[in-house]
DNA sequence: TTATGAACATCTTGTTCATGG
DNA sequence: CCATGAACAAGATGTTCATAA
């Protein structure tokens, strides 16, 4: 079940940095995609990096798949006219080893620019 | 003619960083490719990244077409039986303007990873 | 064989379109 | 219109093939 590999070499892949946000956003409260991706992209403005919608819902989808999310369409009575598609947690331990698999390779890309900056720039 | 963007939103792109190491490599010495290629092999198999040769090749030839590098094929002879395509830097402004755009995006994703680590983990 | 490339295939992401409230 | 998706297109990289010496 753990065999998927989050390490592919290079720099960890824009999927699995979402996935990793996702979860622990979602550990908090119960949040919509467009809520999710608006906090995102807030978040990663000053960096210049302003994550796709549709990557978003990947993401989301992704972690559906895993069974780490579960997903719940609720109407939005009271606010709005539309259906939203709420998540939450499925399963903590596995979120929980996830989120551990993707620290490691944050650690190792940290590493690695580290050392581009250090063998080019001193 | 610097217009070319490096970064592309999320993290830096494998070509550019492997740009940025070859130049930083052929500023010292004569190379050519697969020494390269060994070298930076050697150098990142700890962090569980090993470039493809076509991936340096590549590289190598964005650096020609870009015109920072030119290149000189010769017969290493008394060693070997083989042409080698050895390579120098042709123009050392557009060099260190390079490089420097990339130090920028490498300053930008450490910060990015380091926010996700705290964001995520603390 | 080794070094250099090109061609081709795949994987990842961005852009556009479709549907239902 | 907004939220969710799917479909499609583009981009980046990995794998395989071709050629010369």
């Amino acid at each position: 079940m753990g065999e998927k590999r989050e390490s592919t070499g290079f720099l960890i892949k824009q999927r699995a940095f979402l996935k990793l946000y996702l979860l622990t956003s979602i550990e908090k409260e119960r949040w919509y995609g467009m809520q999710l991706l608006d906090e995102l992209r807030e978040s990663f403005k000053p960096f210049g990096f302003e994550p796709q919608h549709s990557e978003v819902y990947r993401a989301l989808h992704d972690l559906l798949e895993d069974g780490i999310l579960s997903r719940r369409k609720i109407k939005e009575d009271g606010s709005k006219y539309k259906e939203v598609a709420v998540y939450s947690i499925a399963n903590k331990e596995e979120a929980k080893a996830y989120k551990k698999l993707v620290k490691a390779d944050l650690d190792r890309c940290e590493q690695l620019l580290r050392k581009a900056l250090k063998d080019n720039f001193s």
